[in-house]
DNA sequence: ATGAAAGCGCTAACAG
DNA sequence: CTGTTAGCGCTTTCAT
């Protein structure tokens, strides 16, 4: 591609390459005089050149590259927002992001680590998605910053959604809508899912705050789409008008799909009979659903952006505790005060 | 990263780096004797010896990088499949990818074609979402390849959707269970939207191999989101009975959604009163929506993989005309026969 | 204020 | 069969 070398602007301008290097690197340029710089300059720019980063990485050392290894760039749309963040950072600080996706595989997680060590990469974030606890791949660099997960043992920067303060602004949400009878539509399994562990934590200690006992009837689990929340708020329906909630608090966004479809179905009106929060502000059905959903956002785009700022050394942080992300609720308009039917 | 370099792999098994390059690069290893080769090979291994690609590539000129340069990265969830089919491609042929999002911004534009020429990428795609005919920028790479979009002028090999096929497939798919009002909710520009103006262009041709007149209020346009698609499908249902729609193709999956939701307003059970047919097999709409919705697949891991294949060299293709990539249709629970009422 | 020269780590002729 | 040598295009002392 960049066929002009420095050599010719040298020549061009009548210099030696050691002159262009420093005029157009700008370093020690205050040791070279005006005019040769503009001429250095100008006979650059009718040159067309742009320089060799190979080169120039050979020989400094550093790429200005950075590595970003994730388990699944397809099959989210929040690993986009989070590839976005890290992106927009490495951007405004002239780096390039390579992108490795691994399908979740060990073998091409080892193959990943090597090829970006061998590209020489600056720096390396390590992302998998869905908030997990995941053991660091050997070989690993040392200053690789994980990304929506965290490694088992510490050692790493890392950044997760903070989850259990997302359940607790989604609850708070519905107490202070004046509902007492509150559900918590969880995910299936509570070992896999940190995050199904921390949002109910969040939930439960907003019920305490508000003075709320809570009725294991109205915590159950179910698969995370929209039949698994269809099903799900169907039995919570079914319990006697007395125990009934009057809200509900789904794990995600899909789940709450399906508990609108449920509501729909006994002819319940949305948030009238029933409110209702999601998590994720999945676009594309947060937003379209009738009506809007209020939702707590995933800060993906956030995450991305931090975990780049910190693998540039823009942003000091903790090897031992990951950073918990602020997970802000999106008032929409699913979410109203309770049925003055439900003697409360 | 990699502190070990090919001299000390040289030095540990006392022969030259020459040796050592051929050997491990497997060229001319047909030269070296198999003893020599082992003795290599262990020294390599114990030293966790890992090539410097940036040094390679400084010699060999190429740099098994290619550049992918997209308007967008997080705002659509096609990104990540059109970028995961390209990624995909790339590995399996020993290439990594340099991801740069421009967020459809010429001057970023700009600087990221420079950055990537700087990095002796030895391909670039270019992507621009949504289908859609641009000009190419200035600067881009004679070898680009575009990726869902087309150049102006033609010059460069292409890839975008059939749409005018999915179109058509989508309203055979209605044909065929016996529909013969079939209303087409399209997009709002018809100039801006290409797929807009091809997809009605399958519509009305396999109405016309069906010998169906078509009649100008069923194609009706709105707003592509969720409630333009409702509004325009209460139209539709506003017709006197025995022009009212008997069955609905939707420019999208979204569109759909509100027509799902225009439909269960009036009481109607889809598909048994009124069948739908969306366009996109958008992830956590489609699959998710009760019932299941019928709808035509945009093939972009599909495309993502070709333009990588051209890229590379594994494919030939042409400069002129874009390779038109088919959207198969999904078949699931939203097409049945038309009503029984509905006298035809 | 500018240039000469060395060298980043590797590969590819060419010798031997 | 294997080693020597000459760069790839750039940056960076060190001289002048």
């Amino acid at each position: 591609m960049a066929r002009v070398r420095m050599s010719d602007v040298a020549a061009a301008a009548g210099v030696s390459t050691a002159t262009v290097s420093m005029v157009l690197s700008g370093a020690g340029s205050d040791r070279i005089s005006p005019q040769t710089q503009a001429r250095v300059r100008e006979a650059a720019e009718a040159a067309g050149y742009a320089p060799n980063s190979v080169a120039r990485s050979l020989r400094t050392q550093r790429t200005r590259t950075v590595g970003l290894i994730s388990d699944t760039i397809a099959t989210t749309p929040f690993a986009g927002r989070m590839l976005a963040g890290a992106n927009d950072v490495a951007r405004d600080h002239g780096h390039l992001v390579i992108l490795v996706n691994t399908d979740d595989d060990a073998e091409q997680e080892r193959k990943a680590i090597l090829a970006l060590a061998g590209q020489q990469v600056d720096a390396v974030l390590y992302a998998r998605m869905w908030h997990r606890v995941v053991d660091a791949p050997a070989g690993l660099p040392a200053d690789a910053v994980f990304l929506d997960c965290r490694p088992t043992h510490g050692g790493w920067p890392a950044v997760v959604p903070d989850d259990r303060r997302g359940g607790a602004a989604a609850t708070r949400e519905l107490v202070a809508a004046g509902h007492r009878r509150i559900a918590y539509v969880d995910a299936p399994n509570p070992e896999d899912v940190v995050a199904s562990g921390l949002r109910r934590q969040g939930y439960l200690q907003v019920l305490a705050e508000a003075g709320i006992t809570p009725d294991p009837a109205l915590h159950v689990r179910a698969a995370t789409d929209a039949s698994g929340g269809r099903a799900a708020v169907e039995g919570l329906l079914d319990l006697p008008a007395e125990r009934r909630p009057t809200a509900v608090f789904c794990f995600n966004d899909r789940m709450a799909m399906g508990a609108y479809t449920a509501a729909h179905r006994r002819g319940l009106v949305i948030p009238d009979d029933l409110s209702i929060v999601g998590y994720d502000d999945q676009q594309l059905i947060a937003s379209e659903l009738d009506p809007p959903l209020t939702t707590v956002a995933l800060p993906h785009y956030e995450m991305g952006r931090w975990a780049m700022e910190v693998a540039l050394g823009l942003r000091e942080s903790d090897r031992d505790d990951p950073l918990l992300m602020n997970c802000p609720i999106i008032r929409r308009d699913s979410v109203g005060p309770p049925p003055v039917t439900a003697g409360n």
